[in-house]
RNA sequence: GGAGGGGUACCAAAGCGGUCAAAUGGGGCGGGCUGUAAACCCGUUGGCUUCGGCCUUCGAAAGUUCGAAUCUUUCCCCCUCCA
């Protein structure tokens, strides 16, 4: 490999597959190449599901490539059939345009911006989706794709053999998100598209369209899926999603969230989401037999990308504090409470209930049950005990739901 | 268009007039063991409750009945076979 770029995304595990992989590294070893990667903008957020694509534009940035987001503002309002199993609901336009708004701040923090050559661009395909006259587009665009070949694709075949619905509509995003890559190949030669390997076909033909209209070559590259261990998918915990926006998830839940991470994936997690050198990674891995040490480390560099260095630090921090000091951090999660509620006889069912720590009485009921619940890390056994004011030790009073999630109540 | 089968909780799937807030499995949550891991074992898994009960839930609506997830009618959706 002659690109230090393709090097390292290699080095890292990121390549899946690679439309002309010889010519690619030729070319991004010579020159700055322009990339681009689309994002959904189904929901307010990002979540570590997309954390892999953004690791690697700030690899594009670290080598001197300049990367182009693609917020999909138009293709959002279609929504892409690949790798669903149905069709999922419409979004408003109203809604879409919040979320790309959100979405591109989450990028602000992950980006650099600093440098005129590599400083990301930001596009939203409704721009020139929202304006397409229907039979021109037809005459242009439509011509170049084969129901035949269509039919082929793995996101709309496995929909036709499970006889699930697929939409006329949801069949035209494909060659859409073709045209994205026409158009930015025409305004910002952008020459090369990621996306994870459920990509592909959108992938692949947005390259024959740029072959047939452009007689030009453009590349296509994705990255593997990213399954845990346990085999579900990357992102989507049960309880919710692991969402990048900080108001979402707290720094110090991102960093629980790398500190859980299962033995088998910590290797793999340290290569693909922290910007810890390959060697060195490799290095610390056959000196470090401790892996919780390894997943300290992992839970902090991938915090530190997120949030920045000093929240991580403070994480680590509380963390730290809450589990091997078993003290009762300052920094945890902290609601501020009211004198007069707790003069009110506020029950502690109430306090658990309303501040989501269980989502109903009726399961804070069952916790008490199941001895799951502290109080200033005494195990509370009585059900309809109220809070009083004996209950803060200087206005604080920390409660426990099981070992892992500990909340502090302050009094104000 | 014709014939048949089916829609049950987060998912899968049983129940087919009362004992059904609904078996069982998976998942989730909690406890134990441990290392804030995995595996394993145990508990729990609609809401509210003055702990007597009450309210909402078996595709949707209407009906039969003292009583419906279960029976009837209409509607919506899905599957299999034939055309």
């Amino acid at each position: 490999m002659k690109s230090p770029f393709l090097q390292e995304m290699k080095d890292r595990g990121y390549l899946n597959q690679c439309t002309n992989l010889e010519k690619l590294d030729e070319l991004s070893s010579n020159k700055s190449i322009t990339a681009y990667i689309g994002f959904d903008c189904t929901a307010r957020s990002l979540h570590v599901g997309s954390l892999l694509q953004i690791m690697i534009f700030r690899l594009l940035q670290k080598y001197g490539h300049k990367p182009i987001v693609l917020l999909g503002g138009g293709t959002t309002l279609i929504g892409d059939p690949s790798g669903k199993e149905e069709t999922r609901k419409v979004l408003k336009k109203k809604e879409i345009k919040k979320n790309i708004v959100s979405i591109k701040k989450i990028f602000m923090n992950l980006l650099n911006f600093k440098k005129n050559s590599t400083k990301p661009v930001f596009v939203d395909n409704f721009s020139w989706l929202g304006k397409l006259n229907y039979i021109e587009f037809l005459r242009d665009v439509g011509s170049q794709f084969t129901i035949n070949k269509m039919l082929t694709f793995d996101s709309v075949k496995t929909r036709l053999e499970r006889e699930q619905s697929l939409s006329y509509m949801e069949f035209n995003y494909m060659i859409l998100q073709a045209y994205d890559f026409l158009k930015l190949k025409q305004k910002y030669n952008c020459i090369l598209q990621l996306g994870g390997s459920d990509q592909w076909g959108n992938i692949t033909n947005g390259i024959d369209l740029i072959r047939r209209k452009l007689k030009k070559e453009a590349y296509g590259l994705t990255t593997p899926l990213i399954t845990l261990a346990s085999g579900s998918k990357m992102g989507k915990t049960e309880k919710g999603a692991i969402w990048l926006d900080e108001k979402k998830f707290s720094p110090y839940d991102y960093w629980q969230f790398w500190r859980n991470t299962d033995d088998k994936d910590v290797v793999k997690f340290l290569k693909y989401f922290t910007e810890l050198d390959i060697k060195y990674i490799e290095e610390v891995l056959s000196k470090e037999k401790n892996i919780n040490k390894l997943k300290i480390k992992l839970a902090n560099e991938a915090t530190k990308i997120l949030h920045g260095d000093s929240k991580s630090k403070k994480a680590e921090k509380t963390a730290l504090e809450t589990f091997k000091l078993g003290k009762t951090s300052i920094n945890l999660p902290t609601t501020k409470i009211k004198k007069e509620l707790i003069n009110n006889n506020l029950s502690l069912l109430d306090l658990l209930s309303n501040n989501n720590i269980t989502s109903s009485k009726g399961e804070a009921r069952r916790a008490i049950e199941n001895h799951a619940i502290k109080l200033n890390d005494n195990l509370i056994i009585d059900k309809n005990k109220t809070i009083s004011l004996n209950d803060f030790k200087n206005d604080v009073m920390k409660i426990s739901f099981g070992k892992k999630k500990h909340y502090l109540f302050r009094i104000i």
